[in-house]
DNA sequence: AGCTGTGGCAGGGAGG
DNA sequence: CCTCCCTGCCAC
């Protein structure tokens, strides 16, 4: 195995390691059945900026400047000299005097950014070889659910009121063990003492649960203040240290409470899901239920129970509740082995504890590596560099309307690619890691997919697969490593150079698709949808005619048959929709499909573009007559008509830029104000528009979706008809102007006639593309050298 | 305590 | 009316 990616310590036997104080670290060993903590200490390390200041540094202590740069790197200390607790107090009175905002505490002194971490997981990097020697199987996880008692009138739970409580914990593990304490049976204090008992008897590696960060367990800390029960869970028998954090998957910033439990890893399933959404994109909730439907881990005959009748199958049905809550943990002991395997096996070579990975994100990831690497041949880190990425992908939609067949093709890893063919990285990397990290990932994860398709016996495959999927969540992360801000190891330019190189390729495939009479549909970043010419008609000719394009394509840049299709609806950019072989429709892009949509809104829409795609204009017609209808009889459900949001801030941040004047009222935030609970970032909230004005203005027309009364429907018909005609005007493009208007009415003077109703294609733009770009082989000298 | 990128569309508020 | 600007959501 690659040291650089799995790390050069050989001690086999550390299960977790924690901080303890400032300078050492608490080791946790396995040795046969038991496991034993020790303690080591850790070595001084710092970043300084501007070194020359110090007075009495030494050769030997290290340093290095940037050759041209004009920068310095940091000061990286690896042991003590006799004059160095002046010199880093004269390096603050400098950084003090220039006003350099991030100051740290170290023993008596304020340091310049400590990173003690870092540099303990570099030393302590065996902690993780225990993982090596393990199969994802091997972990003892144990699963824990909690449900609790509302107080009738409220709909959330509330650890702090009078009346909430725990009423059950439902607790399963890897060893088929399930256990469930009853609060019908135990008062609260004694199920928490309970709790701690089955845990620490039980003796897990791994605590899972799905929200188990920002429910579970702060309301079992909350219940455990109250009682005044010492939540002891750490195989130390501390209790859990908590701490408030926050992730993003892609934009969506997630704020959480993590909690360390010493000795253990916590991994929250939620977590799991949003990045495992943040690539496919595909999931309509993150529930524990939707989602073990989703991935179809769903045990038969589950028993459910609607969170907001938890309360009430307590009072009147428990045992429904008890079956409910084992059901709950059996889910999450499911959906956790199927997405925290990658996890798993990135714990194999990250310098972090297996629930630390599970939960932080693919820079640091990366970041861990390189720095890993760095320390170990005791050379200085850069600093990010300031600046920012210009270019992205290549996006354009040449033809609209319905065409077909259709063909996808596709650059196979297109970015990692042509980072490798263009040696491409970041120019900071003195010691050529980054390269050579991406290109033995690359390997490894080729090698292990082969060896995955080759395997039968399920479990083996199901190994390979969650350690090619981790090895491919790295190698995706380095194009977006590069653009990032805050990377030690940040360069905008060539991540510039990355994103042009991939549209000067799709530009070529593109002029070469239309050199042999193919027609070029849409395209985004490193796919391209056409319609194949005429001849090229069966699978295998289509495979070919790709195979062809491949070819015309320089080598280590590979084009492959991503799909073929019966039809596309081209809408704009990154907006169509795809008929299947299989019939089935596949809708994608934010004016086709959104969460922002009102649910109504988002079903009429894939019906439309299912009518359209079979050439029903009946039905069409059929469908805008019906949803007239139901709109202006107040015949839809406040789930229909409701728009959900997700606020990403905290109302305290928006009220803040709202007084400044640096942002606009909003709905959403509007009426998450006037409900009156305590709202989160990344809280979702529904609400309708009240009223009879179309065109409603200002914020005081919205109202929670929860007072809406099926009784006394207030729900703002005029504003949902408006709405219908927009989501209809949508299809405009497809149709001449007096078939759309006769499709799109519920005026029944004359009866709607389908016959001489066509669809339109049309050209977009047609940009002309350079000479440069001319598929001729051989034109792609400028980036193959990089 | 930790945070990968750009491009594109829709919708709403503010102000001309 | 329109344009500008911001936010949310989505494709890759």
């Amino acid at each position: 195995m690659n040291p650089v990616l799995f790390g050069h310590s050989p001690d086999p036997r550390i299960v977790a390691t924690q901080q303890a104080g400032d300078d050492a670290m608490r080791v946790y060993i396995r040795t046969g059945e038991t496991i034993v903590a020790e303690e080591r200490p850790f070595y001084p390390f710092f970043f300084l900026s501007e070194p020359e200041l110090i007075e009495g540094f030494h050769r030997k202590h290290w340093v290095r400047r940037l050759e041209g740069t004009g920068v310095y790197g940091h000061l990286c200390v690896f042991e003590e000299w006799p004059a160095m607790w002046d010199a880093v107090r004269h390096i603050l009175d400098s950084y003090n005097r220039h006003a350099v905002p991030k100051i740290e505490s170290y023993q008596d002194l304020d340091v310049i950014h400590l990173i003690g971490d870092p540099v303990t997981q570099y030393l302590m990097q065996s902690g993780r070889t225990m993982f090596k020697e393990m199969t994802f199987g091997d972990l003892h996880r144990l699963q824990l659910d909690i449900e609790t008692y509302t107080t009738p009138g409220h709909r959330f739970s509330n650890a702090t009121r009078a009346g909430d409580r725990i009423i059950l914990v439902a607790l399963s593990d890897s060893t088929g063990w399930e256990h469930v304490i009853d609060g019908r049976k135990l008062s609260e204090e004694r199920m928490l003492e309970e709790l701690v008992r089955c845990v620490r008897d039980r003796d897990p590696d791994v605590i899972e649960g799905h929200n188990i960060f920002n429910f579970d367990l702060p309301y079992i800390l909350a219940r455990c203040a109250l009682h005044g029960v010492t939540l002891s869970l750490g195989r130390d028998g501390s209790v859990p240290r908590s701490f408030d954090s926050r992730t993003s998957f892609a934009e969506h910033a997630f704020e959480y409470t993590a909690t360390d439990i010493a000795g253990r890893h916590v991994i929250d399933t939620l977590l799991l899901l949003q990045s495992y959404d943040a690539v496919r994109r595909n999931m309509e909730s993150y529930g524990l239920k939707y989602a073990a439907q989703y991935f179809g881990l769903s045990p038969a005959g589950r028993t459910y129970v609607p969170g907001e009748k938890i309360s009430w199958y307590w009072d009147n049905e428990p045992a429904t509740l008890v079956a409910y809550a084992l059901d709950d943990v059996r889910e999450t002991a499911a959906l956790s082995a199927h997405l925290s395997g990658s996890s798993f096996y990135l714990t194999q070579m990250l310098p972090y504890g297996f629930g630390t990975v599970a939960r932080m994100g693919s820079a640091a990831k990366i970041e861990s590596l390189l720095v890993r690497e760095y320390l170990r041949r005791k050379h200085a880190l850069p600093r990010p560099r300031e600046g920012a990425q210009t270019t992205g992908g290549y996006t354009d939609v040449f033809l609209t309307g319905v065409l077909g067949p259709v063909v996808h093709a596709d650059v196979e890893s297109l970015y990692p690619s042509i980072m490798l063919t263009g040696s491409i990285a970041p120019g900071t990397d003195d010691l050529g890691v980054f390269l050579g990290l991406l290109k033995d990932l690359t390997t490894m994860r080729l090698d292990t997919k082969r060896a995955m398709l080759r395997t039968e016996e399920p479990i083996e495959r199901s190994r390979l697969d969650a350690m090619q999927s981790s090895f491919k969540i790295l190698i995706n992360s380095f194009y977006g490593y590069l653009g990032y801000n805050r990377a030690l190891f940040n360069d905008h330019a060539r991540a510039d150079e990355v994103t042009k190189t991939g549209q000067k390729i799709l530009r070529t495939m593109i002029a070469a698709i239309r050199a042999e009479a193919g027609k070029v549909v849409e395209v985004d970043t490193d796919g391209i949808f056409f319609v194949p010419p005429v001849g090229v008609d069966t699978a295998d000719q289509e495979s070919a005619f790709v195979s062809v394009l491949s070819s015309r394509l320089p080598e280590g840049i590979t084009v492959a048959m991503n799909g073929r299709y019966r039809k596309i609806l081209s809408y704009k950019k990154k907006n169509y929709a795809l008929l299947g072989y299989d019939n089935k429709i596949r809708i994608k892009g934010s004016s086709l499909v959104s969460r922002s949509m009102e649910q109504f809104g988002r079903t009429f829409v894939h019906h439309c573009i299912d009518s359209i795609l079979h050439g029903n204009f009946d039905g069409l017609h059929t469908l805008y007559v019906q949803y007239h209808t139901s709109i202006l009889s107040h015949g839809l459900d406040v789930r229909d008509f409701a728009r959900v949001e997700t606020l990403k801030d905290t109302v305290a941040f928006y009220e803040e830029e709202v007084k400044a004047g640096r942002r606009n009222r909003s709905a959403a935030y509007t009426v998450a104000i006037a409900s009156g609970r305590p709202v989160r970032a990344g809280d979702r909230i529904a609400y309708y528009i009240t009223g009879n004005d179309p065109n409603p203005r200002g914020t005081d027309h919205c109202k929670a979706a929860e007072e809406w009364d099926p009784n006394f429907p207030d729900d703002n018909s005029a504003y949902y008809m408006r709405r219908l005609n927009e989501f209809s005007e949508k299809f405009a493009v497809f149709f001449q102007p007096q078939d759309f208007r006769a499709i799109f009415s519920a005026d029944d003077l004359f009866p709607f006639d389908p016959a001489g109703v066509a669809l339109l294609i049309s050209d977009v733009v047609e940009e002309p593309l350079s000479e440069e770009d001319d598929p001729r082989p051989g034109t792609f000298g400028i980036w193959l050298e990089g």
